[in-house]
DNA sequence: GTCTATAATCGGATAGAC
DNA sequence: GTCTATCCGATTATAGAC
């Protein structure tokens, strides 16, 4: 792996795992192995770094659920196939912790991929909600949108609520909830073709 | 205002903006207006201050909530109410954005009044669906310890929704997107005595 | 490209005077 | 109780040699 390679990649795990405001230049230094010189030779400082690492994880984080969600099944499918995708779960959201620091939400730089990545998200899932209502699979009284950000709201709560609890239960738990919650409003017999 | 209590608040107030990594005992002595050497006899240091700092908010969630979910009304009217409370969207949970925080997960200390307070809000919410099953509200096939997560990952997903686009309007989706799965599995013409 | 040296500022406190 | 002085390491770089 190229120098460059290795410190984007370091600093997509403490920003993970500490967020922007927690990650030092030198703790990105010491986990790649590269040095001082060396990192400021290829990034500008600390921002252009962080830069590059959140615009890969965000566009690594929308890759995959575009995979899932373009998949084949009924929208009810292909949301319980994203909503047990296997996660990190006492990790967090790599994207979702970023809402949660300041010095990245006052960056408009920093902060247009994770906007955009969760303005994605939920477009898309009200589409396949549509498309579900649209085949009669679901009952037409829902809402495609507000249902859609409430299926990306119970990931990212899910997440918060593991955190506390130090433990994936009240995650699985969400998810089995707003799929139970989902399920009520289908007509089982529906399949997309 | 004494100084100790002016000390805790400016704190409650920088770790909501900032969180633990991100707040100084500085800011908070240029926030509260208190000296250094003051704030020191007050208080051992930067965890003790936040330790008092985060039981106040944990409590005061606590308590908005529990006066929510115990009043009049059928299991959705009191849902509705609390799920509609007026909320500081765009700053997010007080008590959730710790859960990102690295050093206050670490602490024992710091963590228990977060994980607590998240516990027994599950708990809270899994009661309250509960008896709207007994009575015949609600639909007996929902469950409701896995429903009350859903919810509260709703709350916490939602804040950090609005957060990402800069805007309440995820938030009042994902909250209206809940409501009205759950008004699906209800029988409105149950009231509670 | 990578290394070491240097530096201004901040972080998180302790010590002791008033 | 509050104030000022002091301290040591971390932060976020820049400069220049190799």
């Amino acid at each position: 792996m190229s120098t460059s390679e290795r410190l984007i990649e370091s600093t997509r795990e403490l920003l993970w795992e500490r967020g922007y405001v927690g990650t030092s230049p030198k703790a990105i230094q010491q986990l790649s192995g590269v040095g001082q010189g060396s990192m400021y030779h290829h990034f500008d400082g600390k921002p252009d770094l962080a830069f590059a690492a959140i615009t890969r994880t965000a566009e690594e984080m929308r890759a995959k659920a575009a995979l899932e969600l373009d998949g084949p099944g009924s929208t009810i499918e292909r949301l319980t196939v994203y909503l047990h995708r296997e996660r990190d779960v006492l990790r967090g959201c790599p994207v979702g912790r970023l809402t949660q620091d300041p010095e990245v939400m006052a960056d408009p730089t920093l902060r247009r991929p994770v906007r955009e990545t969760f303005g994605w998200l939920r477009g898309r899932l009200a589409e396949l909600l549509a498309e579900g209502r649209e085949s009669g699979e679901l009952d037409p009284a829902l809402d495609p949108v507000a249902t859609a950000s409430t299926i990306v709201a119970v990931l990212q709560g899910g997440y918060v609520l593991a955190r506390a609890a130090d433990s994936t239960e009240p995650f699985t738990e969400a998810v089995e909830g707003v799929l139970g919650l989902l399920a009520a409003r289908s007509r089982p017999g529906t399949r997309a073709s």
